[in-house]
RNA sequence: GGCGCGAUAGCAAAGCGGUUAUGCAGAGGACUGCAAAUCCUUCCAGGGCGGUUCGACUCCGCCUCGCGCCUCCA
């Protein structure tokens, strides 16, 4: 049974789906007005595996993701740059896109854009006013002092916000009181607004700025409703996951339940799940500390699969910190595995055996890889496996268990053994690639080019065939000074780097 | 100030009321012309003070320290 650590209930639970063997699963994505760095790579990363062992599971999984493609960063950003909206946005879309694919993230489902549903974030916040949970703002600001508000009434529109203190359940994700938010006073009290927890459902456009019209005059939609609006449209007013980074748990999703909850009068969502940060120097990573790493920046330095191991090898909901050193460990430890799969080449798996029914899941059935045969969940190492991914996600234990198997297909020599692990690491989005590409890849350093290598390496054969050991030993040394390392095996002398 | 999370060996990171987590690093051994890889053995734990218990790293309380949210943030 899977168990999935709910932030509302602040409990892990048995997670049963609303609809037998159908997950309805929503993540927030990014707003994409720059590059996406380590921060968002965990996201990215965590709710990949997720889905992918939703889907091991055997549920059929609807997975959406939302892009936030217009908000007050954006046009800052545009503005900055003297370039359109719509070319920026596009612009990080595709580098969101390379990035994840990079890591080995499959494709959401869905990947509905903010801009595309203006309509029906609009019916959502009239919905809202209808039912007296928001209310239009005015259109005169309060305490006028030459700022650049429009003067004329006529031709500005108005704010629209929502008002929490008439959503009974607010506070109800995050833990906080109406009273504790008051004490901890820290929101500017926007023009307009009856009460400083409230919060903007639809922006007043200030001249030169995106607007789409409604109602209430040109405009552009909160932050929060999007979600509210894409959720409802693709997933139904009620569905089973919703995650994103913990930095969302408040005020996000607080008002995303509001909103949903409010215009449809019944629970939102089952499950929600939040991932942990990522740091640095035990601090936050973020665009406001000013103290992140872009993913390409990180993906130049090291393999894209050694950083999604590194992320994978925390639990989703710990902080993770960021170093050198600790991407340098992970490479160290995900090289282990990969050393493993060269010694001993992986068979395909071959079926469980029959009549094994005792196993309730249809987890038994789960192609490996390619249609390449089915994991034998029966097996100690995969069973440990499952158990650890089966116990809210717990991805360090799962890695813990391909371990533990690495070791006994050392031993062993075992092909069928390291096909089980190959497959077990599919499940994860690793150990896929050739194991001698893994571990030849990398930085190109020292200025040695493959044919070099291998020129030097039968050099050496030759010295050692020669007898010519101090000459093999200043190849091997002159190779390991180049971050290359030679192992002599039964089957000739192969190369990995360092 | 309010609310919440965490503190594990040299580094990283888990589970668990009594039995080796795991990876890297260290020590010894096997193997090797030398190495590497691998295998075997092994050193090094659970912030502090109390409590519960036959027994606590694991449960409870307090303290200290760190982090996060309360403002845009994944």
């Amino acid at each position: 049974m899977l168990k999935i650590h709910n932030t509302l209930a602040r409990a892990k639970q048995d997670f049963v789906p609303m609809e037998p063997g159908k997950v309805r699963m929503y993540v927030c994505g990014m707003t994409v007005y720059d590059y996406c760095h380590l921060g968002h790579a965990r996201v990215l990363v965590v709710f990949d595996m997720i889905v992918r062992w939703l889907k091991a599971e055997g549920f059929d999984v609807t997975y959406v993701r939302n892009i936030t493609d217009i908000d007050d960063k954006i046009i800052k950003r545009a503005a900055e740059n003297g370039e359109p909206i719509d070319a920026l946005t596009g612009r990080f879309i595709a580098a969101m896109d390379q990035d994840a694919a990079a890591l080995g993230v499959v494709k959401p489902d869905f990947e509905p854009r903010a801009t595309q549903y203006v309509p029906q974030m609009i019916a959502m916040i009239q919905a809202l006013i209808d039912k007296g949970l928001a209310y239009v703002a005015g259109k005169a600001p309060k305490g006028v002092s030459g700022s650049s508000r429009i003067e004329n009434p006529d031709e500005a529109g108005s704010d629209v916000c929502y008002s929490v203190h008439d959503f009974a359940g607010y506070g109800k994700l995050s833990g906080k009181s109406l009273d504790d938010l008051r004490a901890g006073e820290r929101v500017e009290v926007a023009d307009g607004k009856r009460d400083p927890l409230d919060f903007v459902l639809w922006k007043s456009a200030k001249p030169g700025e995106p607007a789409w019209d409604s109602p209430w005059g040109p405009g552009r939609p909160g932050w929060h409703i999007e979600c509210s609006a894409m959720g409802d449209d693709l997933l139904g007013e009620r569905f089973d996951i919703h995650g994103g980074g913990a930095d969302l748990q408040f005020p996000h999703h607080e008002n995303e339940i509001a909103q949903s909850e409010g215009v449809h009068g019944h629970q939102h969502v089952n499950y929600w799940i939040h991932n942990g940060f990522v740091r640095v120097d035990n601090e936050k990573m973020s665009k406001s500390l000013g103290n992140f790493f872009t993913i390409r920046e990180v993906l130049e330095k090291y393999d894209p699969e050694v950083v999604r191991f590194f992320i994978l090898r925390a639990h989703y909901r710990s902080p993770l910190n960021y170093s050198d050193q600790h991407l340098d460990d992970a490479k160290g430890a995900l090289t282990r595995l990969y050393t493993a799969l060269k010694n001993v080449p992986p068979s395909p798996l071959t079926p469980p055996p029959p009549g094994g029914e005792g196993d309730q899941s249809s987890l038994s059935r789960r192609r490996g890889r390619d249609g390449e045969g089915e994991i034998d969940w029966n097996n100690p190492f995969a069973a440990a496996f499952k158990a650890a991914m089966d116990d809210d996600f717990a991805t360090p234990e799962a890695i813990a268990a391909l371990f533990d198997l690495a070791s006994e297909v050392n031993r062993t020599n075992d092909p069928e053994r390291a096909g089980l692990l190959r497959a077990l690491g599919g499940v994860l989005g690793l150990l896929q690639r050739d194991p001698v590409d893994f571990l030849q890849g990398g930085a190109e350093e020292g200025g040695f080019t493959l044919e070099n290598i291998e020129q030097l390496i039968a050099d050496r054969v030759a010295a050692k065939k020669a007898k010519n050991y101090a000459e093999a030993d200043r190849i091997r040394k002159e190779l390991s000074d180049a971050g290359i390392i030679l192992e002599d095996t039964p089957q000739g002398t192969v190369w990995r780097r360092a």
